[in-house]
DNA sequence: CATGGAATATGACATCGTTATATAGAGAAC
DNA sequence: GTTCTCTATATAACGATGTCATATTCCATG
């Protein structure tokens, strides 16, 4: 019963309606933001009841969670969707441009992801695991392709050898992440100065980490 | 009459229950986050009804707002407490290093703050001000005093002459601000990683940014 | 076809923010 | 000092929410 892979026509039903609870409450989050996402009303979008949530999530915890990992899914459909150069430096560049356009284009789903810094988010920690909500990402593909594009560039002689490539992508994985915040904040003046930051930051923290030659590459890259 | 400087009892009676709403509110954040903040609580608590918080605040949006600004104010008084050398790039250091002090002692205050990085935070934007939340941060004592060190760091020669001190304070805050709200979000191992982290992101973005000469300087405080 | 178990619908419960209304209370005017 | 007016407060109600208990329905299995 538990290993039978063969999915019976219930458990597709199941499935089924898992993924519309999952789209509609995708939607009420786009349209609405986090807090509209009412149990009533996504159950009344699809034709059901309540319960639905709590059979298939658990509750409204288990359909926050669930969108959390969504989120995280789309973000890595984003960074693999980025154009990949052959030349490491310009791929990273592609991930991190990917990675703001995510954040500006699906600021809800964003500000989910943000919203679980909070220090009790109820939403994933005090369930079965104590942990808190980002503990594990570096196991998720939007984490591992960014830290690919870094061992490429340690590889390439961009960044030092020997550097702890988590490290890397931390550092850099922070400065993206704390510009994107701000700015959907509204800490800069306009979208055009923003990005003007964005480029300036990011570059400024590239400028720290590179080595001599890899700093070399970088600056023909932005001069071209 | 509104240019009345010597307030009535009636006006101090007024703010004395408006800093117990608010000191109330405070504690109830502080002890279980931005969503265990209730109206009903909240006035059961100081004695009064749910009434006094809409006298005082005109509702809840308000208070959180109060608890909005409450939380740069806290955080500005942390920078301020931060010791300031005589060198503007130890100084800087110390800003950096309270930053991330009241980011880890007040995780609730700072919760609060980067929520407002939701698209609709309901609390302050759609009120009067149609601005969102962060917007008018710059203006505030909690960056004015970082950005008041960049600049004795730019007129030191640590800077490059000639850069715009907003552009290098908000890459820095960025920084400082992406790697935090990842750590409170259990981004890191643990605290040390974290700490290590903290000094290797801060640390590069300053490569990244010094002049020569005040790179020099950097490497030689680092290794103090 | 019959049966057992899971999913669902319904309704109740506690809680929340908000608001209308009535009451109390404090300061102003005489 | 008394009265009056206006503001603040208390109370209760309203709509909405998440959650859970109970009853019903539906479906797969024997």
């Amino acid at each position: 019963m538990y290993t039978s892979t063969a999915e019976s026509s219930a458990d597709k039903r199941r499935l089924a309606q898992r993924d519309a609870l999952l789209d509609a409450a995708s939607e009420m989050l786009v349209h609405g933001g986090p807090d509209a996402i009412s149990l009533r009303k996504l159950a009344a979008r699809i034709g059901t009841s309540t319960m639905a949530v709590y059979t298939a999530f658990g509750g409204k915890d288990g359909l926050i969670a669930a969108l959390f990992t969504e989120a995280f899914n789309r973000l890595a459909a984003a960074e693999a969707a980025a154009p990949k150069h052959d030349e490491p430096l310009l791929w990273l560049g592609e991930l991190a441009r990917a990675y703001r356009g995510f954040a500006l284009k699906n600021p809800s789903y964003y500000a989910l992801m943000i919203s679980a810094t909070l220090p009790i988010p109820d939403s994933l920690r005090h369930k079965e695991t104590e942990q808190p909500a980002a503990r594990g990402v570096t196991q998720h593909a939007s984490y591992q392709i960014m830290r690919k594009a870094v061992e490429a560039c340690i590889t390439d002689g961009s960044f030092p050898p020997g550097r702890d490539p988590d490290e890397l992508a931390g550092a850099l994985w922070s400065v993206v992440h704390g510009h994107c915040s701000l700015e959907l904040a509204g800490f800069h003046e306009n979208a055009e100065a923003a990005e003007k930051r964005f480029y300036l930051t990011t570059g400024a923290i590239m400028r720290g980490l590179l080595t001599p030659k890899g700093l070399e590459k970088f600056e023909s890259f932005i001069r071209r």
